[in-house]
DNA sequence: GATGAATGAGAGTTCATTCAT
DNA sequence: AATGAATGAACTCTCATTCAT
């Protein structure tokens, strides 16, 4: 019935920083146990209240989806300069993005079988659109390359990283299935 | 208080019969529900109890590999003419098998985790072994392509399947893959 | 970071429309969705935080308690012009009350419970020994009735309304146990 | 992970057994603390695990209905013998069982809200059909008193039970209510 | 050897209460 | 004085595992 014992109510001002310190401990307790980790562990590391971590994703999906919103931000930021490297850097970003954050395919089954209707990879693929012309006629992909084929190379790279035997062995996979794709 | 109830206790003859119930049902269940589908439900549905389901596969892995090491058996009949298609033949059923038992990556996850000395792909590059040089004398792929990378390749196809965004997309999705590797 | 959000702090002025607010809340969003309803989604309901909520009424009794006030100062009023007819005007304001309030018997239900030396009923049984004697003496009901006795139809009468299988069939089930009792 | 620490599992055998525990405990703890009390109490009341009370019971409502059937296997019991009394003893154990379950109302009100569909009274209402003629033509009620009426007369009396302000007063109130209505 | 009910730890969710702003 | 986010205990429900029959 009582409340509060250790922790402090620091009120309102605090919702801000909860809400970070949320998909921070989110990201690493997912990369480290997996999508499915209790959310009371990503609670814990966040070094908030179970009610808290409701209040602000109320289901595990929000909570996914606002971690991976975070990754299209830094993608945005990766094409910012529209030039014709504009695309190598997303393709750097995407791979990297892949390997750190392997839950997001355990997220992306969830998804599926929970919210149909979610959009998605549109966000992605307008980024593409944006950087892939350049690309091309800097000459550093093929004319016959679409927004959707990288998309789907990125697919790829994802199932070569879920798939990795330990963690060690995902950067090399991760190499040599780049140069199977006529990607940079 | 008789003994069963609705079934008769067939004794050892119905072992085998049951295993193979089991697989059955776990394919089944498993690629329309997902590989964290209860367990008592996989029973069910194979017609057993869960205890016979837990005297053959202790746990939720040992099931899901023994699905997989009947996809293997699959496969190694797909190799079995060592001729130039055998190579053809056994990425066809690969591919094939990726659509169908989405599942696996979720297995092999699960195994990542919990089983970090599970060999997995060993016996699947074996077969690669055997069918690719066939295929390379054959002209029918790169001669700079080797064993591993038809298994990376293989990964590669499990992310599209995984990450698209509904059943219905996966074959196109899957033939435009195809089409961006260096394999038939 | 400013005071509120959207609203503005009137200051105590605020206080007694605010006590107006919650009340008029309470009826309404106990009467939809029952006793047990979350005060967030009567303070919410309110327009009013959930703090003033909470400085107005600290239990959810003290809640309903107000609201019960309320009915009875209904009360006092039929009651007011002490002539022949006043115990007919109470009787069918109680009753309309019981069919209107219906959350009010899961109330009693809870102070039991949790207050037991709440009167109660008492300032109701003074109503009713305020308007008895005149109604006997016009005849309107038994000599013999006494005033517990209208405080113990008015609660069989309740206990029509909170069985009654339907909203609907409330009114017709109210009019037919109104019949069986000794009372207008 | 481990199972059981303290209990031991009988197996089958104990499902009837535990099934009474169960309906005895739920009877005696809602009695107690009323229809609201804590499934997991009812479950350690009846000295079995939380798993079983959810296999015998899934919601509370099937718990709750369960006790009323029970009852109702008593009320049949009591017009068995359809003699001109059988009303009389289905009325007194109507009204003892009103008593003795008082949870029964705020049941009634959470299947109204939950299982709008549920019949009910329509038991109870065939009951009473069985018996009343007899009674009528033994002189013991009224013609004009219909079955429903009988029904509706119970719902008054739940009224009563459920709105005291203390259980000692229960019986006195009752009492007095019956003598209020047209039944014996 | 098969059955399926029992077990209970733990996950997800709710919400009364507090309190910094 | 009002706000509404934070808190966390408590509750319900699930399901892997065991074991009497």
């Amino acid at each position: 019935m009582t409340t509060g014992a250790g922790r402090v109510n620091r009120g309102p001002a605090a919702a801000s920083d909860n809400r970070q310190a949320i998909l921070r401990a989110a990201r690493a307790v997912m990369a480290e146990r997996g999508y499915r980790v209790p959310l009371s562990a990503i609670a814990r590391e966040a070094g908030v209240g179970q009610g808290v971590l409701y209040r602000h994703f109320p289901t595990r999906l929000d909570l996914a989806f606002a971690v991976f919103e975070e990754n299209v931000a830094e993608l945005e930021a990766a094409v910012a300069p529209a030039d014709g490297e504009a695309l190598g850097r997303l393709w750097d970003r995407l791979v990297q993005q892949a390997m750190e954050t392997t839950a997001f395919v355990e997220m992306v089954v969830d998804a599926r079988r929970n919210l149909p209707e979610y959009d998605g990879g549109d966000r992605l693929l307008a980024l593409v659109e944006r950087a892939l012309p350049a690309a091309q006629q800097a000459g550093r992909v093929e004319h016959s390359l679409t927004a959707s084929d990288v998309v789907l190379a990125w697919r790829m790279v994802f199932g070569v990283v879920v798939t990795a035997p330990d963690p060690d062995s995902v950067r090399a996979a991760v190499q040599r299935a780049r140069s199977l794709l006529p990607l940079p």
